[in-house]
DNA sequence: ACCTGAACACCGTTCAAGT
DNA sequence: ACCTGAACACCGTTCAAGT
């Protein structure tokens, strides 16, 4: 007769960020997953594979987490649309980050794979793509953006930068959008790929 | 009677990173690193505190070699002095990351306040200065340039990209360059701050 | 099918003891 | 001053057993 099911994969990892809010990653173990969830260690491998995989799971979940209300790009949302989207991105992904300051170091240390992995880069490559960014760059470009941004909100978020203001941390922002925007400029082609009738160069916006 | 000392710290840190660089983080335990130094793991605490102080000394270690042989900034090297300098630097971080992929994963998840750390800020300071980046700008890129930098280097030593052609990563260094230089670009004042003679604007060389 | 209990080989860290 | 031995409370993971 087979037993009702107490636990499943989404409880354990969604324990496992819980445990990690809290107490750090050094607290992150299995027995601290299991006593959370009122069960023995053991209960925990029929739906994990072992710790690796549950911290690639937590990787998975803050991916998601990123995503999650991220618009589809939009084509015809003017010259700009796709530096207010890239904006936002950087913006949920620091949300995130201060949400799960602990858990977000494990972004930049664990390959990204996954599912919810690939489409954080699928949606970056297509705003990258609406910037005008050559095909043969768009790629690259991604894994640069991805790793400053991503970088900054763990740095942001954990002991790194720990010894600065608030106020401090939100010019970074600023600074940092100005960066981003400044630094992807070589890489467009000079006529707007997106919106044909605009002329004149779009992401100055944010730059100044 | 006093006995002869059989380890130091710097020992220590050495075995700990080789034990890292052989078998990975996971592999880092106290008593790896006693077994390697033919000691009893309670050794260890007379010269580190805990492991905790054992890691931030691994990141310690990589700072001063990523610093080691880095020629002073130098006022009278020509308009794009400060350029090379910064190229070189993050050529230096990227051989480091490459020597020791596993433990350059700290460098991002560790607070940077040891002394080793703060010289390659003043280093990276005294560069954006001579690139003519303002006063209140210069510590806010330091941050996103270093963070850029060394986030690059841990993705392409670990396994964050792993599934890219060396050939692929060579490039990723080359658009780095571009993106950071151009990046930096709308932070400097106008007029050149190093070189009174120079008239056209530095830092074009590198972007493209 | 899903969870438990007992067991194994490890962890970091303490304390008192040896030289 | 520096290292050891014994001990404690934990780890991740296995295997066979229970329902």
């Amino acid at each position: 007769m087979p037993r009702p099911k107490t636990i499943d994969r989404t409880a354990i990892l969604q324990a496992a960020l819980d445990i990690a809010d809290t107490g750090g990653v050094p607290a992150l173990s299995m027995q601290a997953v299991a006593t959370r969830l009122a069960v023995t260690p053991m209960a925990l491998y029929r739906h994990v594979a072992n710790k690796a995989d549950l911290l690639d799971g937590i990787v998975e979940l803050l991916m998601a987490e990123i995503m999650a209300d991220a618009p589809a790009p939009d084509p015809d949302g003017g010259r700009d649309a796709w530096l207010d989207a890239l904006i936002r991105t950087a913006g949920r992904a620091r949300a995130v980050a201060s949400r799960h300051p602990a858990a977000f170091t494990l972004l930049l240390s664990r390959p990204a794979a996954t599912t919810a992995a690939r489409e954080v880069r699928a949606h970056i490559h297509g705003l990258l793509r609406q910037a005008g960014v050559g095909g043969e760059h768009v790629e690259r470009l991604e894994r640069i953006v991805t790793t400053t941004v991503l970088g900054m909100a763990a740095g942001q978020a954990s002991d790194r930068f720990a010894h600065h203001a608030p106020g401090v941390l939100d010019e970074d922002v600023r600074a940092l959008a100005r960066f981003v925007t400044a630094g992807i400029e070589p890489f467009r082609s000079s006529e707007e790929r997106v919106s044909p009738a605009g002329v004149s160069r779009a992401g100055r916006r944010a730059s100044r």
